[in-house]
DNA sequence: GACCCGATGCTAGCACCGCTAGACAAGCGA
DNA sequence: TCGCTTGTCTAGCGGTGCTAGCATCGGGTC
């Protein structure tokens, strides 16, 4: 039995590899440069090897977007935890969330400009999706403001992260008044 | 001489045609489907004629973008100009973006989600790109509040709707309640 | 009206893409 | 040690964006 759990482990990893290569690349280069053969080839194996652990390259993307959004998740609890009052909780949140998106453009990416495949605001939405609108949902909801949907409020607010993340990296927004948006943002939007 | 001009407007007359073909495939099997093959043919030319129009794909993409840009200013600019006082305006140009975006969900590919190889918040953005900025600030900066930069405002208004357009088409928002959506946030960034 | 020549659109092909069929070898259980 | 399963590779399919080089068409000149 020890073989099997063996290769199983060995599968693991490799998967794993497969994906932060990718995302390796793809933080590199941009996602145009993942193609199979050039995955295949970091990872030392050759391109059919990829199919076996995923239905094709949109997979991967998916895979990938699943991971930043844990990622993600985490990130702005951590911010939000830290803070102390709800002005300071949903300042953190935001700036969290503009952090993530800027710092791994990539994975960003996958999660919401390219086709990962992966269902939204279903009931197959993939757990790691729900958790981190819960993630924004948990400390929004304070500041919607009274007899206002929580989760309505909640994308709102997440849907005007999602533009100013997208426009600024794509260079839409000068980039050096980032911060005024953001507290115009919160002061704005959240009932304090 | 009238030889030359009967030529430069054939020549004109083919390169609208492309672009009206480029975008007319986009809009009903999406961008992926817009193959220089698929075009050539669908415009009774070979493939090497859209390169003597344009440098690539890529900058047909942008060339769409260029006109949906336009005709958004266009949009925005009528519905804020039927609508009496600042919320109504403001309520009116909200819609009037998401409805073109709704609508032409292709031609907001090309100008926001795929490269079209444009400069953007540069002098050397394209006048219709600033245009139809301007036409947002345009009815916008009355509602900015006192103090607050107008462009700045305007950007943060903007992100917002870009992020609600992205989203919803998406399909990572319920569309059910867009109405809802775009009025708390005309309510919340607006200062009326 | 005939001829030359340049502009213009075509055929054919390059390198690359995602993906897969089928050959082959490695390593397991008997 | 043998047979077989399992897993990996080589090779290739149809598609992509793009381009070199040829052929043809038609305007300008004599």
């Amino acid at each position: 039995m020890s073989v099997q759990e063996r290769k199983e482990r060995e599968r693991a990893d490799r998967e794993r590899l497969i994906l932060a290569t990718a995302r390796e690349i793809a933080e590199e280069q941009g996602w145009d440069a993942v193609t199979t053969r050039r995955l295949a080839e970091r990872i030392e194996y050759s391109q059919p090897v990829l199919y076996s652990h995923f239905r094709g390259k949109r997979e991967i993307i998916g895979a990938v977007a699943l991971e930043g959004a844990a990622e993600m998740a985490a990130a702005v609890r951590a911010a939000a935890s830290a803070a102390d009052g709800p002005r300071a909780r949903v300042t953190a949140l935001a700036r969290a969330y503009l952090d993530y998106a800027a710092r791994n453009p990539a994975v960003y990416d996958a999660m919401f400009q390219l086709d990962g495949g992966l269902a939204f605001a279903q009931e197959d939405t993939p757990a790691p999706l729900k958790d981190a609108f819960a993630a924004l949902l948990e400390n929004l909801q304070e500041v919607a403001g009274d007899g206002v949907h929580p989760g309505l409020f909640t994308e709102l607010f997440w849907a005007s992260l999602h533009g100013l993340a997208t426009l600024t990296r794509a260079g839409r927004l000068p980039p050096e008044y980032a911060e005024q948006r953001t507290e115009m943002l919160v002061d704005r939007l959240a009932v304090l």
